[in-house]
DNA sequence: CAATCCATTGACTGACGAGTCAATTAATCA
DNA sequence: TGATTAATTGACTCGTCAGTCAATGGATTG
């Protein structure tokens, strides 16, 4: 029993350096294996196919980023400061290996015709969306739900951007970018 | 002469439509040439390989695209009216078939490691970008580069949401939360 | 009409990869 | 220790697919 949690992460944590490494969900399961240290088979005898293995990676990835924000949140009571926090997690290096980058950007396209991803991407969505709604409300009260979606649009779509353009090596201007939006949702609200 | 440009129009359209009908790359050379009712042979001897069938498909589609913007800016003037044009071209039907959304995130994806879908992307990102401001510079003045990088940002991340989201048949929200984006953007501007 | 050139075919190859499975090894326990 | 169970292997199968190529058909031209 020890033994299969072990492997399992193994397994997983060499999914992402290798869809990092290629870029694609084009990796065999034997390259995964090897880099896990382990024969093929096992990654088929622990996950049953490639979807799977590759769900689980997924799982475990938002599993992680959750935890980051939480961590980030910690202590953290004034809405500004919290949300500030949240946004700023979504830019944090961790974001931006090439593992995780391309675990994202296959995720997409896998969510276009597996329900599990699919149903994934949507709790992922929702749990952002409710956690900026959350700090949202007490300084924009019923516009907070429309802050909130445009906020988390702007954040997926300046995170595509940057994750996709070598030229920028650091994400600070994008962090820059979503705050200066917040910052300019909420100026806007007394007109 | 004649035939060759034919040709080669059918099977970026027959790649449009399996793409999208898989919603992945992982299709066959035969079965995107059996869609265009011709042998696996002339898809090769036409584009190559795989890869330039897809990059050849990906500069159809962006081509196609610019038409769309600058057909739906003629005859418009004032700068919001242009801007609502080009924000609103971006959620226009046509962007939302299963075969330019299937393009759109393999095209991703392979832009992490094709150095030609790299280059394609940056200069969609720019000429979206310069676009915007050339409108915005009148409203905006020297605030107008960041409005276009956040609303450029914004569009893309919406775009994903709505066409990743099965339950959205109509983006009309989508429209309607980049258009309160500018607004807004625009109203915060008299501080 | 003969010669030349372009368009097109589709069978074929060589490589590769997902998933299986029978066999082996290591751990557990009575 | 010997027996039972869990972990792990890796060779193998079967299907698939990108890309090639020799051959065929059809136009065009002189």
């Amino acid at each position: 029993m020890k033994a299969e949690q072990k492997r399992r992460q193994e397994l997983i944590a060499a999914t992402i350096r290798e869809i990092g490494a290629e870029g694609t969900l084009n990796v065999t399961v034997s390259q995964i294996a090897k880099r896990a240290g382990v024969s093929p088979g096992l990654a088929f005898h622990y996950f049953g196919d490639k979807e799977q293995l590759f769900l689980a990676t997924m799982r475990s990835i938002l599993r992680t980023y959750g935890a980051l924000i939480r961590a980030n949140l910690v202590g953290k009571t004034e809405p500004v400061e919290r949300l500030t926090a949240i946004l700023e997690t979504n830019f944090s290096p961790s974001q931006f290996e090439d593992g995780a980058v391309a675990a994202w950007l296959n995720f997409y396209v896998l969510a276009q015709t597996s329900p599990e991803a699919q149903r994934l991407l949507a709790l992922y969505h929702r749990r952002f969306h409710s956690n900026l709604v959350y700090s949202l409300r007490p300084l924009a009260g019923d516009a907070a739900h429309g802050i909130a979606e445009r906020l988390g649009g702007l954040v997926d779509g300046l995170y595509l951007r940057f994750a996709l353009n070598r030229s920028h090596v650091d994400p600070g201007p994008a962090v820059a970018q979503v705050l200066k939006a917040l910052e300019v949702e909420l100026s806007a609200l007394n007109d």
